[in-house]
DNA sequence: TCTAATACTTGCAAAATGAAAGTAATTCCA
DNA sequence: TGGAATTACTTTCATTTTGCAAGTATTAGA
């Protein structure tokens, strides 16, 4: 558990996973124009460090050369539970959660096929580089 | 999401759940002794924040005036899922992961299982105040 | 009553963070 | 073709957090 903590044991590293799971941020201003409001630099230097472990993928925009895309991996997508599990934990025990009943009981009674939908719809998302203004429902 | 990240947003405060969990630790002397080796001004934040959160409880050790218990409340318990699948990616993810095949099976195969096994295991090392030199097979 | 143990607190240097401004590459438009 | 706008950073510097070392308060035991 060490391994994932020197990865992600800050928040912004966990809240650039999330804003590219759940609103399908792939590019860097999405990530500077979301709510939490990374620093630049911080920013920069946390893609940089997810870059370097493999987490996620940096390429040219084909269709605008000066952008960039950034997109999850394998190892990266395989955080969607640990993810799903921290979601749960906050829709259960934050007295301001925002999260919809239906989702709550889909988390507790069917959480591996969350697990699956989170997961296709950010490749669906990916194909079709669609960024959603509203959140995901599980954000 | 943005709620457990207020609380866990940091390495120490995950590593001290850890250690409660898969080690026993109860008293400020064990968090102290453990591998990562928190500053002592660290631990006493953290032990402060997590209980002002809830997460943890802390009582006089009604054997010895001068300890303190520290103990894990049911919302902290309930981070036991989200903390296994951070095992778990760690243990399918770090190259120099120790978690032997029959645990990352078990937690592959029978995750709600393994949950409750970890829970069970802690209650029972409260009840008996042991903490077990080495690390808990989940580790 | 003196010493040791435990759980902290304090002080200070070093590292990380955050805000603002600057830069480099690319594209858009006249 | 050349200047402005966009995007993705980098740099600078003040503030905050961390980590180490040393100090303190309370309790236990001899």
């Amino acid at each position: 558990m060490t391994y994932v903590l020197e990865i992600l044991g800050d928040k912004w590293s966990f809240l650039i996973i999330r804003d590219m799971l759940f609103r399908g941020c792939c590019r860097y201003k999405h990530f500077i124009e979301s709510d939490e409001g990374v620093a630049t630099n911080i920013l920069a230097n946390r893609l940089k460090k997810l870059t370097q472990h493999g987490l996620i993928t940096q390429c040219k925009d084909p269709e605008n050369g000066r952008q960039k895309l950034y997109h999850l991996t394998d190892k990266g997508l395989d955080l969607i539970p640990s993810i799903l599990q921290l979601v749960k934990w906050s829709g259960h025990h934050d007295p301001h959660s925002v999260l919809s009943e239906k989702i709550m009981h889909y988390l507790d009674d069917r959480f591996d096929e969350a697990v699956d939908i989170v997961k296709q719809q950010y490749l669906q998302a990916c194909d079709h580089e669609q960024v959603s203004a509203e959140c995901h429902p599980f954000n």
